[in-house]
RNA sequence: GGGUAGGUGCCCGAGUGGCUAAAGGGAGCAGACUGUAAAUCUGCCGUCUAACGACUACGAUGGUUCGAAUCCGUCCCUGCCCA
C-alpha cells in the first residue's frame, strides 16, 4: 500500500474486562499498531542509535523534540533538507513535542505569560520566546506526521490553583494551536503537502475535578488522536493511574489516546488496561545510556558485578539483536571501559522490550486474553 | 661520587604542628532515572561493628612536643641534572 495522504484510526478489538483496545492507526508514513510504544529521539536521533538500528528495535513510530531542533540546528534547516523524515533519512511516522514539557523541565529557564512563554537557552542563555502559533509553525517546518499543541505541563506537587490556571491556560493556547494549524494547513494542502495531526493535550493536575473539565474541553476539538499530559512529573504510580482511569473513558472512543511520557513496562500495561493505545517515554534510552536494563523479572543493572563472567543474554526470553548476539558479562564489560556501545547495545534491547510488551499486549487483546496476560507481566515484573 | 626534587590510603594527588581516617580526581561497590539541559546524578569506599565506637595508618626507624603526615637525626628507595 502507498502512503495514505490523511489519518484513521480503526478500533478492532475491546477488551471485555477492561479498557484495553487493540487498533490500526494510519498515518501519511504507514500504519501503526496499537497499543504501540514510541521511542524518543529529541534531537533527531534516537540517542546512541542510527537509522537501522531503530528500525531494528521494531519501532513504528518516533519521536522528536520541536523546541530542541529550533534551537539546533534550528528549523530552517530540517525545512531545507526536506522535513524531518528526508532529514533523518527515517520514513515511518514521526511525531514531535510542542515545547510544552520544556516548561515543566526547564522551569527555572523560562517565564510564562499569557502570550506564550519566553525560554533562556541553558547553553547559551540566548532568550526564545514560544507561543501556541511559534511552535505550530515549527512543527509545520519540521514536519512530523503528528503535532502536539503547545501546552503548560504543571509540576508536582502544585496546588489547585497554580493547576487550574495552568489548565486554562493550555486551553486558551489550544484553541490558538488550532487555529494557526489550521491556516498553515490550508496553504501547505494546496502545495500538495502531506497533512499533519494535531493532539490536543488534557492538563488539570492530580485534581480530578480539573482533568474531568480539561478532558471535556479537549474532546470538544475535532482531531485525529488526543492526550493526556501532566503525568510522570514525580508523582506516586497510583495518582497517574488515577488520573488515566478518570481521563481516558472521557476522551473520544473512536480516535487513539495517547498518554504522553510513559513510561516503565508496568505503567504500560497500566495504562493499556485503561484505555490508552499510545505511549512514548526516554526511560529506555536513558536507562540504557546509564547501564539498567529491562527483562521479564524486572529491571537489572548490566555494570553490577554479579554479571562480570554471565556469558547469557539480558533476557533469555528476548530476541531483539543485542539478545541475538551479545552476553551480560560483554555488555559490563563495555561499560566499565566506557565504550558507548554499550549504552546502544541496551538501548536497542530496551526500546525493542517495550516495543515488543506492547506487541505482546495487542495480541493479548486480540485473542481475548489481556487480564490474564497484564497479570502475569506484573507479578513477573515483581510489583 | 656531587647536586637537586620527591616518597601520602587500590592508583593519581592536595595537605607543612592540633579543626586529619586525611581535600580532590580516578578505580571499585551499590542506587536513582518516566512528552531528554542527562554516555548523568546520588551514596559508600583503611580494618572490625548493625550502630555507638575501637584499632591501625602518610617510605623505615629513633627523637622533639600535651599533641606529628606535617619539626629534627639516621637509614632505605625513586626522578632529574652534573661528573
Amino acid at each position: 500500500m502507498g502512503a495514505q495522504q490523511t489519518f484513521s484510526f480503526q478500533l478492532l478489538k475491546k477488551c471485555g474486562a477492561t479498557k484495553a483496545r487493540a487498533g490500526l492507526f494510519s498515518t501519511p508514513h504507514g500504519d501503526i499498531e496499537t497499543p504501540i510504544f514510541m521511542p524518543v529521539g529529541t534531537n533527531s536521533v534516537v540517542k546512541t542509535l542510527t537509522k537501522e538500528q531503530i528500525e531494528a528495535t521494531g519501532a513504528q513510530i518516533i519521536l522528536a523534540n520541536s523546541y530542541h531542533l529550533y534551537l539546533k540546528p534550528g528549523t530552517e534547516l530540517i525545512k531545507r533538507a526536506g522535513g524531518v523524515h528526508n532529514w533523518m533519512n527515517f520514513h515511518k511516522p514521526m511525531l514531535t513535542d510542542s515545547g510544552g514539557f520544556q516548561v515543566f523541565s526547564l522551569a527555572d529557564l523560562r517565564k510564562i505569560k499569557e502570550d506564550g512563554v519566553k525560554f533562556s537557552d541553558p547553553k547559551n542563555g540566548n532568550k526564545h520566546f514560544i507561543s501556541p502559533e511559534i511552535s505550530m509553525q515549527i512543527q509545520h517546518d519540521i514536519g512530523a506526521d503528528i503535532i502536539m499543541a503547545f501546552d503548560e505541563c504543571a509540576p508536582y506537587p502544585c496546588d489547585w490553583e497554580h493547576a487550574k490556571g495552568a489548565m486554562e491556560r493550555t486551553h486558551r493556547w489550544l484553541e490558538r494551536c488550532f487555529k494557526a494549524h489550521n491556516e498553515l494547513s490550508v496553504t501547505e494542502r494546496a502545495a500538495g503537502r502531506l497533512e499533519q495531526a494535531l493532539f490536543p493535550i488534557v492538563q488539570g493536575a492530580f485534581y480530578d475535578d480539573l482533568r474531568v473539565e480539561s478532558a471535556k474541553v479537549i474532546s470538544s476539538f475535532e482531531a485525529h488522536g488526543y492526550a493526556i499530559g501532566g503525568v510522570s512529573v514525580g508523582e506516586p504510580l497510583e495518582m497517574k493511574n488515577h488520573v488515566v482511569e478518570l481521563v481516558a473513558p472521557l476522551l473520544p472512543e473512536n480516535k487513539p489516546r495517547y498518554l504522553m511520557g510513559v513510561g516503565t513496562p508496568v505503567d504500560l500495561i497500566e495504562g493499556v488496561r485503561r484505555g490508552i493505545d499510545m505511549f512514548d517515554c526516554v526511560l529506555p534510552t536513558r536507562n540504557a545510556r546509564h547501564g539498567t536494563f529491562f527483562t521479564t523479572y524486572g529491571n537489572k543493572i548490566v555494570k553490577n558485578k554479579e554479571f562480570e563472567d554471565d556469558f547469557s543474554p539480558l533476557d533469555e526470553n528476548c530476541d531483539c539483536p543485542t539478545c541475538k548476539n551479545h552476553t551480560k558479562a560483554y555488555i559490563r564489560h563495555l561499560f566499565k571501559a566506557s565504550e558507548v556501545t554499550g549504552a546502544t547495545l541496551l538501548s536497542i534491547h530496551n526500546i525493542h522490550f517495550l516495543i515488543n510488551l506492547m506487541k505482546q499486549t495487542r495480541v493479548a487483546i486480540l485473542e481475548g486474553r489481556f487480564e490474564e496476560f497484564a497479570a502475569e507481566v506484573i507479578k513477573n515484573q515483581g510489583l
